[in-house]
DNA sequence: CGGATGGGGAGAGCAGTGCTCTCGCTTGAG
DNA sequence: CTCAAGCGAGAGCACTGCTCTCCCCATCCG
């Protein structure tokens, strides 16, 4: 079975390996670009050159500039996935409670988007290539939800958690929402948790895409009261 | 004084007649293509050819691409500024109270973003020419915040508004803000409402940009739903 | 071990883009 | 009536995404 199935883990040979870091190159340079200058400006042609390639060589690797940015934008929503894993990971182990651990993730993902502000803007902006994104993206892009559904499950298994009851037009909505991705949690807190992570986002974009320029100052102290506020929406208490 | 300053509201003859009207039809042309296939493909020299001219002659009227679409930005501003402004005025009319006036408003924002949704990502996704917005867009970019504004002005002024206190670390950031642009508001509903209105548009933008595609089917009654959560995040008491 | 195979790079080329410059025509102001 | 200013047309430059052809060479099979 190993030897007749191509090895996914392993590397079979010098050819897929060289395909690999070609391919790893390619993107790296991609993302350089990306930081650098955005994304409307990201050119193969400029990618190919600065590896030192042809732009037609490129082709071997990305059907089109379009994939490219998918690959970018499956990368970004990984690389935001594990900054928020990574730090209710952190958060857990000093032995947090959920509404810290809550504050913590918000937190990070904050600081990933300040940190990358135009991989955030590929994956939470204004969808660049056609109109609805790929399929491959979903997995990817529910891993910082995941982290926040994780975080309310153990609330609610600890000590409970209980808010105002849904209106009856959104009851079976919840309900499904509820087993599709969220098993566990009461269909009021889906809810909200769904709510509030859009806001969360909203929030996050207003102050990247400059939405607050002459409004917000104080950027730090807002964003963790309005997290803060965004915690006890969902149900976990304010200490 | 009529006569050595060139008056402004009345057309002055016919050069400057068709200056604005051609404007004015390079920019209706350029929303038609936003709206056709998004910002990203909006090309200068498809504009001027439906238009029957040479691309040339386009740079009399704008001095570039990202101009264009600048004085787009601050037509969609203008656009669901007057969405705002129009619900809140119907609802005003019917003597409605400050709560469904809130909702009533958010529902006209989401429902214009819905029936231009290229229009929306151009203000409300990344941002696409330089990196930060130029200044002529703050002005209409505020015209819905106002109406938020102007509708929790009357709530207080009504039977007022209480929120809990504000943390210690945003109180003064708080009356500034007041001071800045929401005059007669308590410092708390000023605070609340700023947060309220990036989580109204990450709402919205979760929905338009596809982020709810296999989470939330029922859309019009989760928005309805979070809205109004959202009331009452910024003291608009439940019924 | 040697020849077929196919992966992958190079180059030319096509259609399209933003933007500049120059050349005329037209029109309105003095 | 004259003349400068406004404006459209056209050519052209540098760049883009993408395709196609050519050719080399590593790999696999007999």
């Amino acid at each position: 079975m190993y030897g007749t199935l191509t090895c996914m883990s392993t590397v079979r040979g010098a050819r897929e390996r060289a395909r690999l870091e070609v391919t790893a190159a390619i993107k790296d340079e991609a993302r350089r670009r990306l930081a650098a200058e955005g994304a409307a400006k990201l050119s193969l042609r400029a990618v190919a050159r600065e590896l030192g390639m042809v732009s037609s060589a490129l082709y071997r690797y990305f059907p089109s500039r379009d994939e490219l940015l998918t690959a970018l934008i499956i990368d970004a929503y990984d690389s935001v996935g594990v900054a928020a894993e990574t730090a209710d990971a952190v958060s857990l182990a000093a032995g947090a409670a959920p509404r810290p651990r809550w504050i913590a993730v918000c937190g990070a993902v904050r600081a990933w988007a300040l940190a990358h502000p135009h991989e955030y803007a590929l994956i939470y902006g204004s969808p660049v290539p056609g109109y609805s994104a790929p399929a491959d993206t979903i997995g990817p892009a529910s891993r910082v939800a995941n982290v926040l559904i994780g975080i309310l499950r153990s609330a609610h298994e600890g000590r409970g958690l209980s808010l105002p009851p849904l209106p009856a037009a959104l009851r079976s909505e919840a309900d499904r929402m509820t087993a599709d991705f969220a098993l566990g949690l009461p269909p009021e807190v889906t809810a909200a948790l769904v709510a509030a992570w859009a806001q969360l986002v909203g929030l996050i974009s207003f102050e990247l895409f400059g939405q607050f320029n002459r409004v917000v100052e104080e950027r730090d102290a807002f964003f963790a009261h309005a997290v803060g506020r965004l915690a006890h929406e969902v149900g976990l208490p304010a200490v």
